[in-house]
DNA sequence: GGCTCACATACTACTTGGTATGTTATTTGT
DNA sequence: ACAAATAACATACCAAGTAGTATGTGAGCC
């Protein structure tokens, strides 16, 4: 009864193959998918090809479960704050400063959802994995319209201000992916580093650089 | 006379290896750097391994000849803007703005440098490639620093306000690679219609989504 | 007529995704 | 409680694709 048919949920099922959707997700974003391979990632587990094989099918398949654990975390982070009585651009603040703290601290897996889908456009070759395809496009399309909604909202209610929401959402949304690229962890870092940093993005999407007058 | 030791410049010595770079860049945005055979680029140039390795020693030289390439537009575009009479605000704008144009119109160069010089931290194996590693990793922040010595000058001339310079040169520019994930051209676009979306970009990097008041 | 440039052709050594087959611990039916 | 089935891996192996090389070849130049 515990699973439904949600196609955002990959299949942890209570045991250790979650260490195998870190350590794939650790190996793509060191190496780059194609780079990487099923050794390196078995190897990162201290165990062989074996273990993996055992749960996923193919490599295709392990990379899109890891993207599927990466966009649930993405909605687990975002959506409890889209919702309320504040303001729409507050809320909208809310959401952004959650996901971009998410990349922070899944940075493995949102490297993954970012180096992403693009690549496999082209190379996608068996039907089954075209659809499979479709259905993380789908996700992340979901995922943006989330805040173009709450974006709306805001133009409503007066409290954003932009000649084309759809491009100030993607405008904002690359800047917190591009974390994924430059931002790593200093060892000694602390959830409140991460969250001024956090609190600097935002205030950067939200104020813009202008000095107001 | 003419080949200075400029690190920027690729060796495009009047001939057509440009071709290359160009089939190279397209294959390796399309498919990823990995993924994309040296045989794939020959059959895009319509020829075959003979011509590329002919000019270039190794893919990987291949690669770092198109990240230069990018790079070097990027300078191209940027630095003309930079100085001049104008407050430091307007400057910085127009840079974004150029920026944003250079990275529609060259997508497929720059798509391989966001793609990256990360990847090749790993795998780079002789000490002549990790050297040119390093020099692609200076050009990249000396082109994040021309962005932020304007933001700087304008911290000071009063134009911007921000409480972060360099997170803040990182969110934009951010955002502004971002293109090259989700931009692609319609066939029937014009010249128009591209600076149309820069200026909207450009709007949303220095006014921010937040109303006004 | 030789020499070099600008490629094409043919080939190799190696990597890598995937499979087929063990082997051991754990659960399950009775 | 015990055998049988099955889960959870490890080991050994192969076929396919690919970076790089060695060699050929025709056209232009000196």
């Amino acid at each position: 009864m515990s699973s439904e048919k949600n196609p955002l949920s990959p299949r942890i099922d209570k045991n250790g193959n979650l260490d195998i959707l870190i350590a794939a997700a650790e190996c793509f974003m060191e190496q780059g998918y194609h780079a990487a391979s099923i050794d390196d990632v078995a190897r990162r587990l201290g165990s062989t090809k074996g273990r993996i094989y055992h749960y996923y099918r193919s490599k295709t398949e392990l990379f899109f479960d890891v993207h599927r654990e990466g966009m649930r975390r993405n909605f687990e982070a975002v959506t409890p704050v889209m919702k309320g009585p504040e303001p729409a651009a507050q809320r909208l603040s809310a959401m952004f400063r959650r996901h971009a703290l998410s990349m922070m601290e899944n940075l493995a897996l949102e490297a993954v959802v970012v180096q992403g889908v693009e690549m496999h456009r082209f190379s996608a070759t068996t039907p089954e994995q075209r659809r499979t395809l479709a259905e993380l496009m789908t996700v992340r399309n979901d995922f943006e319209s989330l805040f173009k909604r709450v974006a709306y909202e805001g133009v409503e209610d007066g409290t954003i201000r932009t000649s084309d929401v759809s491009v100030a959402v993607k405008v904002a949304l690359g800047a917190i992916n591009w974390l994924s690229i430059w931002y790593r962890p200093r060892p000694s870092e602390t959830r409140d580093d991460r969250e001024i940093l956090a609190d600097k993005i935002v205030e950067s999407i939200m104020q813009g650089l202008n000095a107001p007058g």
